[in-house]
DNA sequence: TAGATTGTTAATCGATTAACAATC
DNA sequence: TAGATTGTTAATCGATTAACAATC
């Protein structure tokens, strides 16, 4: 059995992919020195990291620009198409509907839920926002398995809980609280004000 | 010397915080072991972590829930203000310009900037966005030291430079790039993109 | 006193780094 | 061949957990 990924390891997946892909050229090698040095890191870290993915290296001409793109866009899943939800159609969440930046990694945000009456039917960069009492029907008619909680912190948990009834396995929070989810759903928090606060804590 | 808090200890504390704000109470005691059961996690971690703090247990009873909200407040700078600025007025930009959390960590957005000469002198919720030329001027004058980048990726770097320019000395970046910023600046990532990968590719 | 809880010291675990053989 | 680079195995480092004395 291979050896599960650490978290570390994938986090820094993405960094690597945003350093490659601003190189802009696909053709030539890069040596996992190279990339080290770069970002600022070990280069057997780099090794290490990249080995997770179906990259491999060549002696002596360190690994293929385009190959290890391929590779870290492939093992994260950038290639598939995701549908993904959003709930909360405030500033936050509709300024996520209009972020282009979800396509490179191969998910499509399909739909908004708010419970703002006033919002439901409008629409923001192609995306569609409903009323809360669609959320099931919308959810299981695009197959969404991953959604983004934009809302108040008092309601977020309601708000968990109906997406995971509605068959959500994947939530990226940026609601200041825990979510307390069931076993075989993933949680990823956001707080900014507090990783604001934990940079201004060292000024 | 004291030991310094390891950055993960750090990141903590302020899910402690919301935690015992959450539960709505300034009076009475709680348990180590009763905020790790809450929270999923060892009880002797959230000690070791609470130690960092001037926040100090007491046998057999516990923490005090005011002091500790204190001690953990005061740890991180929640008391003193601490100016802010953004960088990048686009609907990120504008929707953190009006979200309130910021201020639970004693952070105070004073002034954002744009290169946009049709958003400048405009203001969302209060804040005043500004041309990129006054930047100096606003920055020296409100005696900000901390900043958000939500500008594109292509001109992050450029506007990274600026900004620790005007001495700037805490950065939390929204652009999928890795700064390069001298010794003595701080700098926190946030890939909303690249969070929302990570989780997908363990679906 | 007995029991609950803290805070500290030692043990464990996992991630990073160092050393090095393999190879082109 | 000599040199550059990978990938693996061992060593180190730091963070988490376990054990336990102190105490109210």
């Amino acid at each position: 059995m291979e050896k599960e990924i650490p978290v570390a390891s994938l986090q820094r997946l993405p960094v690597y992919l945003n350093y490659l892909k601003s190189l802009g050229r696909t053709e030539g090698n890069i040596s996992s020195g190279a990339i080290a040095r770069a970002l600022g890191m070990g280069e057997v870290l780099v090794r290490k990291d990249l080995a997770y993915t179906s990259a491999r290296g060549r002696t002596r001409t360190g690994y293929d620009c385009g190959e290890l793109i391929a590779a870290i866009e492939d093992y994260l899943g950038c290639n598939r198409i995701l549908p993904a939800v959003i709930f909360g159609a405030g500033a936050l969440g509709r300024a996520l509907m209009s972020y282009g930046g979800f396509k490179n990694y191969g998910i499509d945000i399909v739909a908004a839920f708010d419970t703002d009456p006033q919002k439901a039917g409008k629409s923001v960069a192609d995306c569609k926002i409903y009323g809360v009492g669609e959320a099931r029907g919308v959810i299981s008619q695009t197959g969404a398995r991953l959604a983004v909680i934009c809302v108040p912190a008092a309601v977020a948990q309601e708000v968990c809980n109906t997406l995971v009834g509605c068959g959500i396995s994947a939530i990226l929070n940026f609601a200041p609280i825990l979510l307390k989810v069931p076993d075989g759903v993933n949680v990823r928090n956001i707080d900014v004000a507090a990783s604001l606060a934990i940079l201004s804590s060292r000024i």
